[in-house]
DNA sequence: CTTAGTGCACTAGGCGCCTAGTGCACTATT
DNA sequence: AATAGTGCACTAGGCGCCTAGTGCACTAAG
């Protein structure tokens, strides 16, 4: 796996917004065993104890559900999992539409840079399935 | 002013962001005066050093421009005005796209949450005069 | 020359993040 | 009972960011 971190902001919360990527994209399902504390420190080639700070935090946010000895599980419900969704993309499109309009950009030039970007992708082998 | 800093980001590093923004937008023209360091850090409630530390960086970036005992000047010719503010923009739009790709959204779902975030904003008294 | 304003270098300490290592409690399997 | 896998607590130390304070060199104005 890769192991890019941001240098700039503490790993342990990059930790948590991956995980919780993957619970809002159901790569991880309401009941699925996250990788135990040391497994993920050794794939991620972190410390323990920072994973062990990324799920304890998780826990306290009701993502994940801990039982001693057993392991780490994804305790989203439905409604917690498009919660998540949905609060992540909130957050990501207020903070884009904001630091943009800081710059000077009105709704137009925003989204015209929006469709330019989306058109970029789309030719570079960056292929989506449309469903 | 405002003091609000991330608190999970270096200081300097959003000082820096803010000055890039207003060259970026024009508030801060070539040849303009930055506030001294002091000022600056009585301002924004920091240390004179996290100010020094921000304005060396930017130095070394070549945004600005030092005259010792005299003050830190805004270096930019148009040209270095212009490619910063192309790449925050640039930078910006890449890692929103990338972040709501990650997060399953297509092309058409993007756009949709940006326009829908514009309505918003239009509509709350975030009046933006039209130029 | 004196004074004020500036950039800049330096020391010292607090605090958070991260690493490293150890040990214990609990669960499941054998 | 023994073993392996797990979460969890604890100690110790390094490092970066930030604060606090001081002093010096340079520039401009009186």
């Amino acid at each position: 796996m890769k192991v890019e971190f941001d240098q700039s902001r503490p790993i342990y919360l990059q930790i948590i917004e991956d995980i919780k990527r993957q619970i809002a994209t159901g790569v991880l399902k309401p009941g699925d065993k996250l990788p135990s504390q040391r497994d993920l420190a050794v794939q991620l080639q972190v410390n323990a104890n920072t994973v062990q700070r990324a799920y304890r935090e998780m826990e306290l946010l009701g993502i994940v559900e801990t039982l001693r000895g057993q392991g780490t599980f994804v305790r989203a419900e439905r409604s917690i999992v498009e919660e998540t969704r949905g609060d992540m993309v909130s957050t990501l499109v207020e903070e884009f539409v904001t630091a943009m309009q800081a710059l000077g950009y009105d709704a137009e030039a925003i989204l015209l840079h929006v469709r330019q970007k989306l058109a970029d992708t789309a030719g570079n082998g960056g292929e989506r399935n449309g469903k």
